[in-house]
DNA sequence: ACCTTACATTCCACTGTTGACATGTCGAGG
DNA sequence: CCTCGACATGTCAACAGTGGAATGTAAGGT
């Protein structure tokens, strides 16, 4: 469901086509919310009959403009401020955890470490990001940053966590196995 | 793909019938995979046609007990050291974030304020289950531990970038708002 | 004039997920 | 003996998302 909003989300900047919103999901959305194609004409469609957008022009190739309507905008307005937000529910990194323990101390560890090689290099893109962008005032930078900010929390947490619980494996495994006399 | 993986892993740990790892997957996954009983009894079919499972045991009411086999062990411990790790999507709440300026800025603010609540909320929650199990030596408990400890550092930080985040806007709208006549 | 690249839309097949419905059996307590 | 709750499996329709193929037009360079 989330996908419209998005759509309408990026209307509500300037109209677009078919065509220009999905550049417009490559660049800004990638990371919050990629779209495929058939995906993006097929809710087009769906919203203009919805009465949410509208075709404001036409132009070559088939081209249509797609503007968000009066109706569009007070449906984003209500998403953003009065719909449920539903909480992340599925995270494969620990389900993956869960299950650790099928493999040797060693491996479990090595995985974790491998897990927080890559939130590092995550968290060094994004920053990376940070320094190419040149951020403006304008709202598409301002909140950019915000979710920018966000990821680079996340991806330093992720790797802490990583190195945290590596570390406990680890503790753990050595425990269990320099005592072979211990207590059930 | 990933709830075939849940399955051999809940399987991994003891044999069990379709209603029972309903249940498991009810109280120790619903925070990392949820899954629903017309997925997991038509998975529960794939699987063992695929020689991942086997029927370990009929009982009563036309129970079928599912056991892994050696190859459902193989397969699990490869998705676990060698498959791709596929990196987190999408984000319906970053979504949001970078829409919020169509909001005015204390709409804005009291969305934020209200997700660190919501954060916050998690977090207690998350502390009391904490307190309530008995995390035993069991390996369950042991990664069951890891999964809680990041679900906790996640919920912190994200209440702590919903503070800041909110603190950004109402920033932002005080220097456009206060000083009517700044330069462009 | 020709060719390539960018623009632009539409359709289709497949997988994963949800939620509801259907169907039936066993065991325990009244 | 009977009924109710727990046990137990199965099917279906619908929707969201993925990936790819098909089709074609306009513009720009050589």
């Amino acid at each position: 469901m989330s996908l419209r909003y998005a759509m309408l989300g990026l209307l509500s900047e300037r109209p677009a086509s078919g065509y220009d919103l999905m550049k417009r999901f490559e660049t800004s959305l990638t990371n919050v919310w990629p779209a495929t194609q058939s995906q993006v004409y097929g809710e087009l469609g769906k919203l203009a009959k919805a009465g949410l957008l509208e075709v404001a022009a036409e132009g070559p190739r088939g081209r249509k403009e797609y503007a968000i309507t009066e109706e569009g905008l007070a449906e984003l307005r209500h998403w953003l401020t009065e719909a449920p937000r539903e909480r992340m529910r599925r995270s494969e990194a620990m389900l993956r955890v869960f299950f650790l323990n099928i493999l040797t101390p060693l491996e479990a560890v090595t995985y974790l470490s491998t897990e927080a090689e890559r939130a590092a290099g995550r968290h060094a893109g994004l920053k990376e990001l940070e320094a190419a962008v040149d951020w403006g005032d304008d709202p598409l930078s301002v909140n950019g940053r915000l979710a920018l900010e966000y990821g680079l929390r996340f991806t330093a947490m992720y790797e802490e966590w990583a190195r945290w619980a590596a570390e406990q494996v680890q503790e753990k495994s050595k425990r269990g196995n320099g005592t072979t006399g211990d207590a059930n």
